[in-house]
DNA sequence: AGATTACATTCATCTTTCTGAATATAACTC
DNA sequence: GAGTTATATTCAGAAAGATGAATGTAATCT
């Protein structure tokens, strides 16, 4: 008898919302920790947790760069099961439901920059 | 922030070998409890409570024939799920792992008679 | 070195789920 | 209606998971 160790690890890794949401706000890139506590509006240690979770479960991989961590999905296969499974339940594409949320870190601060730029027939 | 209820729901109801196992033996078709019995060896009682959990997650449904009740999966999409999960984790396709066994049900009488019918030109 | 920033871990409590034993139900046979 | 067969439910103890508070660590800056 076949014990599934593997899909269940992935299974229970994946039944938790904020462990989806996780995953969704890294679906287009490595983002960091500070980036993610801004979006889930949820507290750090709790956000650093559910990190564990999926890095135990062999789903993330970090990366420090000076103060800050940035967590990324290893195999992006893993989206391929989360849209078959919003496939059955009709649940609309995620990323859009989403806010965006900025931080301290580079990474956000560079876009936050390009998203204050001002058009200029604004201002006229 | 979005809950992923169903989707939790879903996962949940995945997140065990039996539950796994049941879902592959009826991907071709209905089979009757007994049958998911001698195939899973498992005691009767317990199939069915895991027969309930996936009933309850809306991923099974049954239909009375006589003595027997056959249990069909409801929602094929099911094994795209089960398929996008395998591809990650590098498990072969499952139907051919799990042991083919035969019950007292008439659906397992019929295709017993049918195995058991020898060819002639053994016989010769 | 000391302070700060960003993130991680530990610990205790509470809730949920798992598991198996016992019992219940529903349809059929005689 | 009594007995049998096939399946379902209930219940209690054990195990696992969720949650939040507190604390730890590691890199950076002055």
């Amino acid at each position: 008898m076949i014990e599934y160790k593997k899909e269940i690890q992935l299974f229970k890794a994946l039944s938790h919302p904020t462990r989806i949401a996780i995953l969704e706000l890294l679906r287009n890139g490595e983002q960091c920790v500070c980036h993610l506590e801004a979006s889930l509006g949820l507290r750090q240690a709790y956000i650093s947790q559910q990190l564990g979770v999926l890095r135990k479960a062999g789903l993330l991989a970090k990366r420090r760069d000076g103060w800050n961590i940035y967590y990324r999905v290893l195999n992006k296969e893993v989206f391929a099961v989360l849209d078959s499974v919003y496939q059955m339940t009709g649940t609309p594409k995620i990323e859009q439901t989403i806010t965006p949320a900025t931080c301290t870190c580079p990474h956000c601060e560079s876009e936050d920059a390009q998203m204050l730029v001002i058009p200029e027939d604004i201002l006229s």
